[in-house]
DNA sequence: AGGGGAACCCGTACGC
DNA sequence: TGCGTACGGGTTCCCC
């Protein structure tokens, strides 16, 4: 489930591996992915466009091409932007919903078992507007204490929840959620508007504490995340909270409890130093 | 405005 | 063992 350090690192190896590239040739294999534009629409938009950038806004993979669109790509669940050096048989091409060959031989494909992911192509334009409905970046310099608060002090929903909604911070998912909210000691199922600026202050610190480790270790691998190159992220060793129901809390040694009472996620907490 | 619920999709888990 | 069904999970959209 790619939330911002997934996103991060799968948009980070590609810049590295593929700015620069043409695309010489698309092919759609599950045209059901794509948002907004056809198969036949999309593959004349990208064919001898040139990747110029590659980078993530929330929980979006972005490339930037020469002719002025982007192809934004929202991996979900199980969505993978995989780079075939020529090594692909059977399996790895097995859910491959596009694929853009490159001009240096390579292909880059958008692989999704479950298909919840989605690609779209847009124009500067749509971008823009599309990216002006989403929330301030968490590791933006304008996500301060200050900010934090005032988004918090705003609804009386829970504080996990308003955390998660992309419109108002964006990037952060059920995972990094639950860390955060562990770290900084704060019970998930309180109204956002009882968080203290004091709390805000702690909250904002552990929420870009734990998802600069996050991209340290190049993401969660819980179930389904991998990255460019087919490699599971590290971080699942480091999780505090998230899978961790009925363990002991590692701060405390009280057991954590797990819960779907808030949004119908799951929820893990320790009742104990989470107040 | 804010909340609730459905739709999207299919591998996995589970019941019989 | 085989078959059928429920479930999950982020986002969008529709309705109240």
């Amino acid at each position: 489930m790619p939330e911002l350090p997934e996103t991060e690192t799968i948009a980070r190896d590609l810049d590295g591996a593929i700015r620069g590239r043409k695309i010489t040739k698309v092919s759609v294999r599950k045209a059901d992915v794509l948002r907004g534009v056809t198969a036949r629409a999309l593959a004349k938009s990208l064919r001898n466009a040139t990747i110029v950038r590659s980078w993530r806004r929330a929980k979006l993979v972005v490339l930037d091409l020469d002719t002025g669109d982007r192809l934004v790509v929202q991996p979900r669940f199980t969505g993978a932007l995989l780079i075939d050096d020529g090594g692909f048989t059977g399996p790895e091409l097995s859910y491959s919903t596009l694929r853009l060959e490159l001009d240096d031989g390579r292909s880059l494909h958008y692989a999704d078992v479950r298909r919840l992911g989605t690609v779209a192509l847009m124009n500067a334009k749509r971008f823009d507007e599309y990216s002006r409905m989403l929330g301030i970046e968490p590791l933006d310099r304008a996500f301060t204490a200050k900010h934090l608060s005032a988004v918090l002090r705003a609804t009386s929903q829970p504080v996990k929840k308003v955390l998660m909604e992309q419109r108002k911070i964006a990037g952060i998912g059920n995972i990094y959620a639950n860390e955060a909210l562990w770290r900084a000691r704060i019970d998930p199922s309180r109204p956002a508007a009882s968080v203290s600026l004091e709390e805000a202050k702690l909250l904002r610190a552990s929420i870009v504490g734990v998802l600069e480790a996050a991209i340290e270790a190049r993401g969660t691998s819980f179930r389904d995340y991998r990255d460019a190159r087919g490699k599971r992220g590290s971080f699942v060793e480091k999780l505090e909270a998230y899978g961790r129901g009925g363990l002991p809390c590692r701060r405390c040694g009280h057991k954590l409890v797990s819960t779907h009472a808030i949004d119908g996620r799951a929820t893990t907490l320790c009742v104990t130093c989470q107040r």
